[in-house]
DNA sequence: AGGAAGTGGTTACAAATGGAGGGAAGTGGA
DNA sequence: TCCACTTCCCTCCATTTGTAACCACTTCCT
């Protein structure tokens, strides 16, 4: 039913100016998108009961895979973002209507579900088996088959890193 | 019916003087204009029960778009402009006039709709299944190919933004 | 064996849309 | 100047369609 456990993992770095420490999605699932556009959180990677948690969906700029992080998350990038000094105004203006409009808000349900906007679904071929890849206090919902064919293409740049960090 | 489900998203760094965070509009939408050039709302960014709601509509300067904002919202930025230091007073009266003769007023009726002013729907093609855009604290009604070409258009500058902040 | 997680389906309600009726405003003629 | 007529716009009602809440079942883990 799941690929492996994973829970919350806290990253010693990000330690916010609040009280609560960042946490990080971890893990690759497989669940399935039944025919409403429904997935259901991995429940480790829920907060308290896991109905109600807030997230963003927005697809990935190459249009490979969907992307969908916690609401405040994605509040705090794009603020980021547009108080980023380094561009132009007007860049930055086009940013920001580009990431709102492209930005598609979800709340999970009862048993834990988001529904994925079909338009995204169908770009991106997500229908029954998908896999759920957490990272960098996001997650990626991917078609199976691409994301074992990214996994293959990965892999040399995923050993090179380990090498270096002594895995 | 609808594109997707989103709905106002809080920005963290707008809070303003008062204690109502700002909001922003935030997603897609589809939806039809009628042959009375009526336009409804979509309900996650109405106020309240949605009807009486007030907004102001501006075609874009290069007449690609309908801009659509809040009236309040409108009137903060217009007073704004109209006590900008750095542009002489014959330029301020000049841009003020364009502003308020161009700016049409619309309020929702109970169902939630606007109507739009005729010669505007007919110079940006606006008929039948339209685009809604959100986005900082105003939204754009487009003709749905401009709107598909435009996002195809946009789409380098959106990924490349991305990049730099770690979508 | 019990509970939690994942999945499937049904039902109720609200959103979106279409169209009809009533009142105000504008126009023309006497 | 006043009245009749037309036109337009606003309000209200009705229908459809999509969404979200709810319930039920299966499987896996403890």
């Amino acid at each position: 039913m799941e690929g492996s456990g994973s829970k919350w993992i806290e990253h010693p770095l990000s330690m916010d100016s609040d009280s609560q420490p960042q946490k990080f999605f971890a893990g690759e699932f497989r669940h399935a998108i039944d025919q409403k556009n429904r997935i259901t959180v991995p429940s480790d990677w829920r907060r308290g009961d896991g109905q109600g948690q807030e997230f963003i969906i927005l697809p990935e700029p190459r249009f490979q895979f969907l992307l969908v992080m916690a609401a405040e998350e994605f509040a705090r990038l794009s603020a980021q973002a547009e108080s980023d000094q380094t561009v132009s105004a007007r860049d930055r203006r086009t940013f920001s209507r580009q990431l709102h409009s492209r930005a598609k808000h979800a709340a999970s349900d009862r048993q834990g579900r988001l529904v994925l906007p079909e338009d995204h679904c169908k770009e991106l071929g997500l229908k029954g088996e998908v896999a759920l890849v957490g990272g960098n206090g996001r997650f990626e919902i991917w078609n199976l088959q691409k994301w074992k064919r990214a996994q293959d293409e990965e892999t040399p740049t995923y050993q090179h890193v380990a090498n270096v960090i002594g895995l």
